[in-house]
DNA sequence: TATTTACTCTATTGATTTAATAGTCTAAAT
DNA sequence: ATTTAGACTATTAAATCAATAGAGTAAATA
């Protein structure tokens, strides 16, 4: 399941991904206004993608955040990793942030496993996929096609 | 995350996918046991895949637990519903417990949405397309094949 | 039918995580 | 020097998770 903290970084993230000027930093306060996120949270979520290189930011007037690379380069499966922690449904089945179990007697053989690393694999590949760039675009594709161009006829 | 709960409540129902005799009951002792699971905590995870219909139960002597049908038919999305909830990473992408979000302006055009439903698709078609039976064959497989025949060479 | 066995059910507890808030500190611009 | 705005640490309240406790009920059998 999603954090609040994952979902409001990412909604932070596609906003400075929308702006036209992506060298002019934009405001937390702003963001957090038009996002509709608490905005001391989000101080400590937009930080957090700082540190992790995703963002940049700037201090005193003029300040505020922008992104550290262009929206195409910055996949979701990144940013749900260092906001949410590992993908994998298990620890034993991640890729990124492998951690044994410890009932485990053949983890080669755990069913439980082979599974969760199924399901680790597609979730991974679609979040690591899709970056800001690519998600603005779907929500460009979903607003602009009309609803019948969606649907299938008999 | 997968939670312990529904970890513990897959394994008991591996063990008891396992079974030689279907018929025949298995003691919620033998199962904490052998799986090494809180038997107290075990009992309630039981009750309830009982009371969801994934297990039948017997009272009194020469009782206990046994699955009310066959491993083919138990599909471990259900396993996974029952004892965690929802699949979808969000309320608003699941498609057996949607709950709109409230933040949200238009929900067709949400893109955290449109890429929160692919993850849900991808997991639900693995965790409903996987039964316990297909779970034991795959362990099967993973322990008589030679380690060598899993190995690419160049 | 008394007794034992074993599941049923409700309640509670402690630990951890999540979401949010508070307040001070530091850097940059004017 | 002053204002602006991010940086950082600490704390808190609520929710969830994992586990435990204990009394209750149904079924078998001696």
């Amino acid at each position: 399941m999603l954090s609040m903290k994952a979902k409001y970084g990412l909604r932070a993230l596609l906003y400075l991904a929308r702006q036209q000027n992506q060298e002019e930093p934009v405001l937390i306060s702003e963001l957090a206004e038009k996002e509709k996120i608490p905005k001391k949270f989000l101080e400590l979520i937009l930080l957090d993608l700082k540190n992790h290189g995703l963002l940049q930011s700037k201090k005193g007037k003029g300040g505020g955040y922008l992104l550290s690379r262009r929206p195409e380069a910055i996949k979701l499966g990144r940013v749900v990793r260092v906001l949410d922690g590992p993908i994998a449904p298990l620890p034993c089945a991640s890729q990124t942030a492998y951690i044994p179990c410890d009932e485990c007697e053949d983890e080669k053989t755990c069913g439980i496993r082979l599974v969760m690393k199924d399901v680790r694999d597609a979730t991974a590949k679609i979040l690591d996929g899709t970056s800001l760039a690519d998600v603005l675009r779907r929500v460009e594709e979903a607003s602009t096609q009309p609803a019948e161009a969606l649907t299938y006829h008999i």
